[in-house]
DNA sequence: CGTACCTTTGACGGCTGTCAAAGGAAGTGG
DNA sequence: CCACTTCCTTTGACAGCCGTCAAAGGTACG
């Protein structure tokens, strides 16, 4: 398996040429460690570098009028952070790790150099892009219209699928550092009903969450419940490459 | 002041050259006229052209899986239409005419022609992605914690912003085309209680609406109960023209 | 080992959904 | 221009999901 995490990334929608892998592994020369609720960026600093995430767990949030930290938004290993606002002068959200784990910085004109020179790669950040607002129209959907209970299983179907994409043998028992606070602030909820939903749906026999890990016990019925569409997950953009 | 739409919505952020500007303006040979209630696509078609809107409002829905309508996103005079999902094979949103208007379609391998020969055009759609993106995570974050008579009012701060970018004189009373029963869908409430929570606000003084029309009595005061966070609507991308 | 954070549980209240019915507005066809 | 149908809006009664507050026990981290 490659060494670069965009690579990967990208290669999972389409094949790439050797010319553009090169120009992807420009990105990744910078690897830098991160720890856990380390800040990538605060809110309202400048925007200058994106990020790809090698290892590890992100999350992007935003203050609300209160002061209370509202999570919008979870990266997983292998995909790129700032993509949806680099070409904003400064920060909109922050990002902080959730998890120890690698990241690589790069100056955002260097995305613009590379769609200069492949119009494959240029297809593939507008791709890239477009997945992430798909799978953020599908959380809307349900976020606005369903119940706790439904928010719950929607959003573990949804980390699962995404995990399962950079994970190649993943198991219904998966890393999942997510607390109840975090949780709730995603879904739109409290902590206190968090915590009571988590306990029904493990009395019900659908899961169970200790510490930092969660173990499905019966995937179909959680993903019945949850009413994923799988669709925003999997564009098809071979025929971009036409 | 120009006839193309796309290049008013650009110029709004920053200046374009001439051959930019010459470049966009292709996009937009062929307006048709559109009926309310018409269809610009359906949902699983393929994906093959992008639309300027010209004039008239539009908006982007789902099904969900009990079959009702979800509106997610609303498209104002000068709004590109599709690109958030070109990349896609297939529309994984409907969208379809709210009022009477003219659009302009286009194959979306125009944009990739586009920008080979621009960077300033490269990071104009992805600056115009992005801003797209800031005001749904703007939505989202009040949709998801608020009251629904917070949210009704964040709409319309919105909706009030976004017209006065691409109407140079708009007046407190100005045409808002929406009934109840998609003002419930979009953010989340129902038809029934759109009404209630507009009764309240028109019984304090802050607004009143008739069929197609609103009017604002008490803009400052909606604007304090809308907590609406500008900053989403204003990237200042003037430093990648450098 | 102590402190801070996280989780769980209970009681209570309110916002909002559901159901239902009636009146009004708008579009259609004669 | 009128009659008819359909859609939209308003109002009321009622229920339930979920937020708030509070306290206690568990867990992680220095």
């Amino acid at each position: 398996m490659t060494g670069s995490c965009i690579v990967r990334h990208f290669n999972h929608f389409f094949p790439l040429d050797d010319g553009d892998e090169a120009l992807l592994e420009e990105f990744e020369r910078h690897p830098e460690p991160m720890r856990r609720h380390q800040h990538l960026w605060r809110i309202n600093e400048t925007a200058c570098m994106l990020y790809t995430l090698k290892s590890g767990w992100a999350y992007a949030y935003r203050t609300s009028p209160r002061g209370e930290m509202k999570v919008l938004e979870v990266f997983l290993p292998g995909d790129i952070i700032g993509l949806h606002d680099f070409t904003f002068g400064h920060h909109l959200t922050g990002v902080r790790m959730l998890t120890d784990g690698f990241a690589c910085a790069f100056p955002y004109q260097d995305i613009l150099a590379a769609c200069e020179q492949s119009r494959t790669l240029t297809a593939a950040f507008f791709a890239d892009s477009a997945r992430e607002r798909a799978v953020m129209n599908e959380r809307l959907t349900t976020l606005m219209h369903c119940s706790a209970r439904m928010k719950l299983a929607h959003f573990i179907i949804e980390i699962r699928l995404r995990l399962a994409g950079v994970t190649p043998d993943l198991e219904q028992r998966f890393e999942f550092p997510f607390n109840q606070k975090i949780l709730a602030s995603l879904l739109g909820l409290t902590n206190v009903h968090v915590s009571r939903v988590l306990s029904e749906l493990e009395r019900d026999g659908l899961l169970s969450k200790q510490r930092r890990t969660l173990e499905i016990h019966d995937y179909d019925r959680l993903h019945e419940e949850a009413q994923f569409n799988d669709a925003c997950l999997h564009p098809d953009m071979h025929r971009l490459c036409q």
